[in-house]
DNA sequence: TCTGGGGTCCTAGGACCC
DNA sequence: TCTGGGGTCCTAGGACCC
């Protein structure tokens, strides 16, 4: 049946509900994990960082330091807390990955250099990271959430957005009801907490989500851009990091709502044609970005922090063998997610902490490790290799599925990617 | 007390082609 | 001899995010 405009504008206006997106992420995600494990932690102060474990390695070591001592009826929930490991006297280039609350009032928190957070809070607890156990609780919240609204953007392996508005019952309350819903669902499969923020976009719900950490829900409707938008700091926006925020202040701007106040043209002169109208529209809460359920990767990379700082004649064999497993750290990652590249590249970092990069874009697509080694090689032939280096990594990048084409599964009628798929199954 | 590892996107200059 | 734009790809660096 089709309906006169002025009826299905109408008709639309009034079926259309209002767009209504959901920002949620974990509380204190890594440091959650642990503390299902290790339930005795539980208010203390943990910070997580500093490598990584597997399970049982923390009683393994104690069966090692203190042999004297019976652990066999031991469990890791009974583990005392006398014995956990101590940031005090923490020695190494690790960074918190994240730090449990109880730690945060000390004012530890994520990315910071883990020396410093032991002078801050030397009481802490130090865990590694055991990703196997993040991952397998990252699929879980996320299935747990599809289940109840599909269309959901991953955002990493503890935060997502989601769009409520064509979900059953995702209006009722502006938002609140569903995620009360998937919040408890969440804890019910995982044990954990999480905030969630609903706003018209995802601009504002990834502010809301902020609002009432942890285990918190915010609702933002679009009259409340004054009150509750526009006194927060130019540094809460998503995409607004300390670089631009420095400048920003270096003309007086602080809050969102002084950065409204600036014209748009005034923004555009100081800040380019592109990022100075995005500011405008963002200082406004607009923002029309749909939530994206599927994307293909566009790189691969691998890259490690040494110990100490390396030298490419003193350390050359040090040097080479660690270069030699990155690129077949990339290449088993390439080949087990059934990606190939043909742009390869390295990135150093010098002691000084500056960085550069090479790359170089060949004929055929690979994911072969002697070939990507051969590749990095050149491009490291092309930097200053006189000065001691803190970092090395190889990435892929220009990434096609030739795995895909092989089960069948291209994406309909892409012909440059038809071509592409040919191509790796060519050279 | 120096600052991890994995990504994405943007900019800008130069090559090269039409 | 001098001089066009437009489009695309490649490369390097940097901001930003989780």
């Amino acid at each position: 049946m089709r309906l006169a405009w002025p009826y299905a504008c109408a008709v639309a206006t009034l079926e259309h509900p209002p767009r209504r997106i959901a920002h949620l992420d974990m509380d204190a995600f890594f440091a959650s994990v642990e503390l299902l494990r290790y339930p005795q932690l539980k208010g203390l102060p943990v910070v997580i960082g500093g490598g990584r474990r597997r399970a049982d390695d923390l009683l393994a070591q104690l069966r090692q330091t203190y042999p004297e001592r019976d652990w066999s009826e031991t469990t890791l929930d009974r583990i005392p807390v006398d014995f956990f490991p101590r940031l005090a006297g923490y020695t190494g280039r690790g960074v918190a990955t994240t730090a449990t609350y109880a730690a945060r009032q000390f004012g530890v928190g994520s990315a910071m250099g883990l020396m410093k957070a032991a002078k801050l809070c030397p009481q802490a607890i130090l865990l590694p990271v055991d990703f196997d156990e993040v991952r397998r609780i990252s699929r879980l919240f996320k299935s747990t959430i599809t289940e109840i609204a599909p269309v959901m953007e991953d955002r990493g392996i503890d935060e997502v957005y989601i769009d409520f508005t064509e979900v059953p019952g995702g209006q009722r309350e502006n938002g609140r009801a569903l995620a009360r819903l998937i919040q408890r669902g969440i804890f019910q499969a995982t044990g954990i907490t999480c905030s969630i923020g609903v706003a018209p976009n995802k601009l504002i719900a990834k502010m809301a989500s902020e609002f009432n950490k942890p285990n918190g829900i915010s609702i933002v409707m679009p009259e409340d851009l004054q009150t509750l938008i526009w006194p927060l700091p130019c540094r809460k926006i998503n995409g607004v990091g300390p670089k631009a925020d420095a400048r920003l202040q270096s003309h007086g701007i602080h809050t969102i709502g002084e950065l409204a106040e600036r014209e748009r043209g005034w923004l555009i002169e100081h800040f380019g044609k592109s990022y100075g109208a995005w500011l405008h529209e963002v200082s406004w809460g607009r923002d029309e970005r749909p939530v994206v359920t599927e994307s293909e990767p566009v790189s691969m990379s691998r890259e490690t922090t040494f110990e100490r700082d390396l030298h490419a004649v003193r350390d050359r064999d040090e040097l080479g063998a660690i270069f030699t497993r990155l690129c077949e750290q990339v290449a088993a990652d390439l080949q087990r997610k059934g990606y190939a590249g043909k742009t390869i590249g390295i990135k150093l970092r010098y002691d000084n902490f500056q960085s550069v990069t090479r790359d170089i874009t060949i004929d055929s697509f690979t994911a072969d490790a002697a070939t990507i080694r051969r590749q990095a090689g050149l491009c490291l032939k092309r930097v200053d290799l006189s000065r001691r280096i803190r970092l090395l990594g190889v990435r892929v990048g220009k990434l096609v599925k030739p795995g895909a084409a092989a089960e069948g599964q291209a994406s309909e009628a892409d012909p440059d990617a038809e071509q592409q798929t040919l191509n790796a199954w060519l050279f």
